[in-house]
RNA sequence: GCGGACGUGGCGAAGUGGUUAACGCACUGGAUUGUGGCUCCGGCAUUCGCGGGUUCGAUACCCGUCGUUCGCCCCA
């Protein structure tokens, strides 16, 4: 029988595991400074959290769940994303009451049943962040601030910030009446996802790949018409800030998110490099000044955005930025001799309890094998011990640097690696 | 959900309608028994994703299936 991982799912192990690691660390490592603490939630949910959420016309709810019942006929979803999960406990938990401006991150897998392609999986690790409260557009853009210095801080180039706003729901809903009537009668040779949008979401006719660039698309009405004075400035200062604080951006008019919960203020942050990854969003996110309320709670705005952190892991490779992730051994122990393995035993963990990376053969006794091991691992100090060294209570250290040894006493060794590892 | 490409040992990769399935890397053993990383020699796929068909015969041809991958839709 052979077994093998699901599709669209990956094992990440060795190196790899060390690259997600390493941007997690660093992702948190940033984003405390800005405040932001952990929130862990449970990656299965009622299915309703998401249906609530996402919309249940978008796409994620209608084709992408993992959805099913659980033993008591439950219908329960793996989490296709991660700002739902935590409204829900961010309510549940009534957050809300201690401070008026709640800070998360988070960091997890997420699913949805999609065909993988470059970038894309089934199950993939997100890494974002949820801010409750109301904060402006200080807020909004100190937010965005925080994705930006972090994709500054892992070193990744040819990175664009997109953003755009679409207004609160009575603005797009006005909005989407205006390109609807625009759009009417007059898109006959436009491809069938958009003629379906027309009734569906008009909105999302504006960044459809096929017809975006028709002259029609290009004139129909901007949403700019549509917001309402304090959307705009609000909007205008938030790009302000952003200026002010020399964060490059390109203001997109058809920047249009597909989950449903968006208002305002939305932003995407997409590679611009050659290859397979060119035109993949690596951050997106944006406003959501509704969902806690329609989730029953308080009227309090939320912003949030998400990393894939897949797709941050494969720019980076392709950029060269895991250079110091080579696994280091500083001491390998050769022992030839029974007696000996049990001496070396025990001195490499002494010296694993100094902080040292001690390996050693187990298996064989002969010098030439164990060096093969050695060499493999290429440390800094290679021990040996042998009848002779145990019958003086010496051991020989080499230097594996410059090649040069020593014996020295045993109790000595400890003393002698200090300042050198 | 739709379309294209691909599927040979741990990895990379050649190959042909007929029985020894190249080669490289990796792994493993050895080249006289306490000093390696180089070199040399040996071992390592009864088997070419799986199931069926065509054929005297298939890893090679056909069908199906599963999987990988790329694109579309959509999205991180």
């Amino acid at each position: 029988m052979n077994y093998q991982k699901l599709k669209g799912t990956l094992d990440f192990f060795q190196e790899e595991a060390t690259k997600l690691r390493f941007v997690e660390e660093k992702a948190k490592s940033i984003l405390k400074t800005f405040g932001f603490e952990e929130i862990i939630t449970p990656i299965i949910e009622a299915t309703d959290i998401f249906v609530r959420s996402s919309g249940d016309n978008s796409d994620i709810v209608t084709k992408e769940m993992y959805t099913f019942l659980d033993r008591g006929k439950r219908s329960i979803t793996l989490r296709p994303e991660g700002t739902a999960s935590v409204v829900r406990s961010f309510l549940e938990n009534k957050l809300y009451v201690n401070s008026s401006l709640a800070k998360f991150y988070y960091c997890g897998p997420m699913f949805r049943y999609e065909r993988p392609q470059a970038g894309r999986y089934r199950q993939f690790m997100q890494f974002g962040i949820e801010v409750f409260g109301e904060g402006g557009p200080f807020l909004e853009a100190e937010v965005i601030i925080s994705a930006y210095k972090l994709l500054i801080a892992l070193g990744i180039k040819g990175i664009k910030l997109k953003i755009n706003t679409i207004g609160d729901f009575a603005s797009r809903k006005d909005y989407a009446d205006k390109l609807k009537t625009y759009f009417t009668g007059q898109i006959d040779d436009f491809c069938g996802d958009c003629k379906k949008r027309l009734e569906k979401n008009p909105l999302r006719i504006l960044d459809c790949k096929i017809d975006s660039n028709k002259e029609l698309v290009v004139n129909a009405p901007k949403i700019k018409d549509s917001l309402s004075l304090a959307s705009l400035n609000n909007f205008n200062e938030v790009t302000d800030i952003l200026t002010t604080m020399a964060v490059p951006y390109q203001i997109d008019e058809l920047l249009v998110r597909g989950l449903d919960y968006y208002t305002d203020t939305v932003f995407e942050f997409i590679l611009d490099v050659p290859g397979e990854l060119q035109g993949l969003a690596i951050c997106a996110g944006g406003k959501y000044a509704d969902l806690v309320k329609n989730f029953g709670g308080p009227d309090i705005p939320g912003i949030g955005y998400a990393f894939g952190v897949e797709r941050i892991m494969a720019v980076m490779t392709s950029q060269n930025l895991f250079n110091n992730l080579v696994k280091q051994t500083d001491i390998v122990i050769i022992c030839l001799d029974p007696a000996s393995k049990k001496m070396g035993l025990q001195l490499a963990n002494q010296l694993r309890d100094e902080n040292m990376i001690v390996e050693m053969d187990y298996k064989n006794y002969s010098l030439k094998q164990q060096f093969k091991l050695a060499d493999k691992v290429n440390p800094r100090y290679i021990i040996i011990i042998g009848e002779e060294e145990r019958n003086n209570g010496m051991i020989t250290i080499k230097n594996t640097k410059n090649n040069t040894q020593e014996k020295i006493k045993k109790e000595q060794l400890i003393a002698y690696t200090k300042g050198k590892i």
